[in-house]
DNA sequence: GTGTGGGCCGAGCGCCGACAA
DNA sequence: TTGTCGGCGCTCGGCCCACAC
């Protein structure tokens, strides 16, 4: 077991796992809305959370038998020790891995709360993203690609030969270097890569649906990423594995680390848990739940990530505010705000978001502010502390 | 969440995953040696070993993070509800799924200890197993089939016709039908898989160094399973997944079920845990601690499966009878024998073994019995109960 | 008895422009 | 602008034997 310089104790990556250096491409791959939390910074942590989202791996509703941790709040504020970028071996699925380290009320009180907001995920601009067809991925041909993303992401090509042609070299998350023939050819004109193609389909077992992506970094090299469509039910081919045990395992160890005040370690898939989160910065938690003013009958708006890897606003309006689980996790602000959403296609849109996933438009209210949550629900896992320190 | 008829609240197996009903091939692939216990007797489970295999699975030592479970004893005894057979959909990795039910102190007193000793595996006669070699797995070529395994395992052919030809049809674990042409030709005449052959290979993944079964069950049905090598590291793909939770998970699991008497799941993979089991027939346990004497100096056998998946027979001598983690499991009697192998072989076996996996050579012991170890470690955990029952 | 390689035939991979949406 | 198709050349998948260990 390898400990950091730190000495914290915090855990050493799964050795044998390639590193992920590529910060570009794991953003892109993860998708436009991730933010990863700085190291050293403060996050919020949530149990429920994080149950959900092993839930979801087995799509099994989280049953009643799994013990009770009385100590375990709702949400724990945590140093954050390390994060690593990872990505599958098999799969290419990319995801964080945190060290976090629960604070104790003495030091959530002493320290004084930089506004830091997290990283700005480095999101690359000269980059394209096309989600493949079933031309694409059939061995009669090649992979076409899109004109405008030809020609801003590829080096141009030289029309002085007939027909324009070149060698294109990217590297995939794991410093696999790709090479393909890319030529401009066809009537009308087109931009197609042949060459060198069907293997990387072969290889990443791309199916029509899924995309690629094509990114430059900032060392001038091309990177090359996959994003796999969502499927109906990725089976899970962990054997061993009960999804009962990752769940008391989650929450046994969160709560023996606030308990001890030592470390543990969470898995972050931000395919799975985007928009809603499980480990968010502080700040962000303080800003959405202490200085944001939210009341049934608001309007907001919110991101949400699109099929082709852009961002789109959509708007809603709040319905209700209650704890999602007020048995389990009482006075939990994780999804505690229920809503109904503008447009048609509501059914697709989860009911129910948390605080600091929306942006209020307070300035035109359609109902006037009854309750603000703010004042109605103060801080309380145990550390009144905080209210010191955060004026409201 | 599925409750089965009984109403014990085991849980029920994972949507979505096959049934495995060969319960012959599942016997096959897992290995020679397994020997499941039997539904409604009762069993002997210890968590360190099944910790010792989540670690495996990581290729990671486990360390002191885990929080103690001092209720937790080294061995719980319990009731197994269930035994499910399970065969992985990506990979046809074999594994056992069993629900187990920690009997009270009462219980364990109340009841008579039938002297079950498991299902005794189903080990089918009438099948071969075959280590695919370079040219098996190329895609210039077909399988070359073992003469004396054809000549046995397969239905005879035709030779009237020239070259004799049929064709076989086999099911796999999931169900699934693969056609082969089996063709006698060559010179010297030789049996060859050719037509099927290859997509069988391409489909499974298999490579060189993996092995196939081909298997008669009793409904007159062939069945084909697949065994793949001990590659150096099989990354987990479960991203999400932190062997500190599952371990915990686990943990807490059992110790959960033995405080408040209700059910847990495990899994078992027997090609990870072979020969060290971590669910055990509890008359073989209580036959190998209190009815079986053991000394420092005695000469045992031990069986082992080998590669080409025969059992072989190797001879040792017991240097030390200890503990195997004092601190955190103390008086357990999992991996208690330190050993002494004979051949030249030994860095390739285990150290430590388990009372009920050797065979006490007690005819001909090469030492005197010194310290008879059922006389000096008697039953602990708490259930002094069982004293009455088992005389020694 | 069985693993590997050469010969050799043909299915299908993969490169091309022609359409049409 | 780009998804799909018919065309067609050529690679390599796959069936055969010879040979060697």
């Amino acid at each position: 077991m390898k400990l950091s310089a730190s000495g914290l104790g915090q855990q050493a990556a799964h050795e044998g796992e390639n590193k992920c250096l590529n910060s570009e491409l794991w953003h892109a791959c993860a998708g436009p809305l991730v933010c990863l939390p700085t190291v050293g910074s403060r996050v919020v942590y949530f149990p429920q959370g994080h149950s959900e989202q092993v839930a979801a791996t087995t799509n099994k509703e989280v049953d009643a038998h799994i013990p009770n941790y009385p100590n375990l709040p709702p949400q724990l504020i945590c140093q954050l020790h390390n994060v690593t970028m990872h990505a599958d071996v098999e799969t290419d699925e990319v995801y964080a891995q945190m060290t976090l380290q629960p604070l104790t009320p003495e030091e959530q009180k002493d320290t004084f709360l930089p506004m830091e907001l997290g990283i700005p995920s480095k999101q690359p601009t000269n980059y394209f993203c096309k989600t493949l067809t079933a031309s694409d991925t059939s061995t009669h041909g090649g992979f076409s690609v899109p004109r405008r993303a030809a020609e801003k992401v590829f080096p141009p090509l030289d029309f002085s030969q007939q027909p324009p042609v070149q060698e294109l070299i990217a590297r995939d998350l794991h410093d696999v270097e790709w090479k393909f023939r890319h030529i401009f050819r066809g009537q009308p004109k087109r931009h197609l890569l042949t060459t060198g193609w069907s293997v990387f389909v072969s290889a990443k077992r791309l199916v029509a649906g899924d995309s690629v992506l094509f990114i430059w970094n900032e060392n001038n090299q091309l990177l090359l990423g996959i994003r796999r469509a969502t499927r109906p039910q990725t089976v899970l081919p962990s054997s061993v594995l009960s999804s009962d045990s990752m769940h008391i395992g989650l929450l046994a160890a969160a709560a023996h680390a606030a308990a001890t005040n030592s470390c543990f370690t969470v898995f972050y898939n931000p395919r799975w848990a985007s928009p809603s989160e499980f480990v968010i910065p502080l700040s962000k938690y303080i800003k959405a739940v202490f200085h944001t003013r939210v009341s049934v009958g608001m309007r907001f708006r919110m991101l949400f990530e699109t099929e082709e890897s852009s961002v789109r606003r959509y708007m809603g309006t709040i319905t209700s505010i209650s704890d999602l689980d007020p048995a389990r996790w009482p006075n939990s602000h994780w999804r505690s705000v229920k809503v109904g959403w503008d447009e048609s296609t509501a059914g697709e849109r989860q009911p129910r978001v948390s605080l600091w996933e929306i942006e209020p438009l307070t300035t035109f209210p359609m109902y006037p502010s009854l309750f603000p949550l703010g004042l109605k629900r103060p801080w309380h896992p145990g550390s009144s502390s905080l209210h010191g320190i955060v004026p409201y």
